[in-house]
DNA sequence: CACTGTCAAGAAGCC
DNA sequence: GGCTTCTTGACAGTG
């Protein structure tokens, strides 16, 4: 079992998503984004292999607009060495990489162009994993996209994109379950269309299901991922900030709803994103919590 | 230097 | 039809 956190590390001074206005776009700015974005990148991933935390979900700005066509610099040739040296570093630490594009990304809008530029979007994040040399089991993850009234050919059109799909994306390729629109079992007809894994959110299962109890929910997930091609499942877990609007995220990790949830894992392995406020604060308050169940290496050992 | 409106991109819910 | 939220930081212009 793995555990992370996403994106953005509040302990280090830097940040691995530096932008800037598209309106002051110059390639000298981007490389200098990119470099430092790589730089900070390194760091984070070293801290928290000290911390024993060796799951991270990279930031979509690792790339000032990665896939848009104002961006015409060669980073993936500039920067071959930095994203390969990395990968390198993520692979002989057994760190889990994986990639949330955000809610722009919709590969069953019903407008055509939307749909191309989500897919440039799942290239530009796939083409860095490929860059590290990382094997399939690092993901892309996304949600099924909108509803726009109608579930069923929402949820067609959705299969449909995903078999057009570049290899390098849809090998990478996993859904979540959300909170509104697509519960686990629209997913799971995703799943049996196509085979593709599903990343189970608990927090979001909680907001919207069909009565599965969170041990069946997790299973029927973890069912979903082939071993060798996708490896252990992947999990976003959060639970609701007391007294906010249905879906809030919590600010920080409750410790007894999180030893509540363990509970339910009954001896399936997942590698869990902690989706929370304070990051690695949380981050490392849930190892504390799993070294003492047992459930993680009492003592990280640092291979240098 | 501090403040703050705004930023590439989508969709849904509410009024 | 317009505004807010998801989710969030920080850029960049202003005072």
């Amino acid at each position: 079992m793995k555990i992370g956190y996403p994106c953005v590390n509040e302990s280090l001074d830097c940040t691995s998503s530096a932008t800037f206005r598209l309106a002051s776009y110059s390639a000298e700015r981007l490389e200098l984004a990119v470099a430092g974005n790589l730089l900070c990148l390194q760091r984070i991933l070293a801290y928290n292999v000290v911390q024993g935390l060796r799951f991270f979900r990279i930031s979509s700005g690792i790339v000032p607009f990665g896939s848009h066509p104002i961006n015409t610099y060669p980073w993936q040739t500039r920067f071959a060495a930095e994203f390969r040296a990395i990968g390198s570093y993520v692979q002989a630490q057994g760190i889990r990489i994986s990639f949330h594009p955000d809610q722009f990304v919709v590969l069953n809008s019903l407008n055509p162009d939307i749909v191309q530029r989500s897919i440039a979007e799942l290239e530009y994040q796939g083409s860095m994993l490929d860059l590290m040399g990382l094997d399939t089991t690092a993901k892309l993850q996304i949600h099924v996209g909108g509803l726009y009234g109608d579930r069923e050919s929402a949820i067609e059109r959705f299969i449909a994109t995903y078999r057009e799909l570049p290899e390098m994306v849809r090998r990478r390729l996993v859904i979540e379950n959300d909170d509104r629109l697509f519960s686990l079992r629209d997913c799971l007809r995703v799943h049996e269309a196509v085979g593709i894994p599903i990343l189970f959110d608990n927090f979001h299962h909680e907001c919207l299901n069909h009565g599965e109890p969170m041990a069946e929910a997790l299973r029927l997930a973890a069912a979903t991922w082939h071993p060798e091609r996708d490896g252990v499942m992947m999990m976003d877990y959060s639970s609701q900030q007391l007294g906010e609007r249905k879906g809030k995220h919590t600010t920080t990790l409750e410790e007894s709803l999180f030893r509540e949830f363990l509970t339910h894992l009954r001896g399936l392995d997942v590698d869990i994103m902690l989706e929370i406020k304070d990051k690695e604060a949380s981050a490392r308050r849930a190892i504390s919590v799993l070294r003492e169940l047992q459930l993680v290496a009492a003592e990280v050992v640092v291979i240098s």
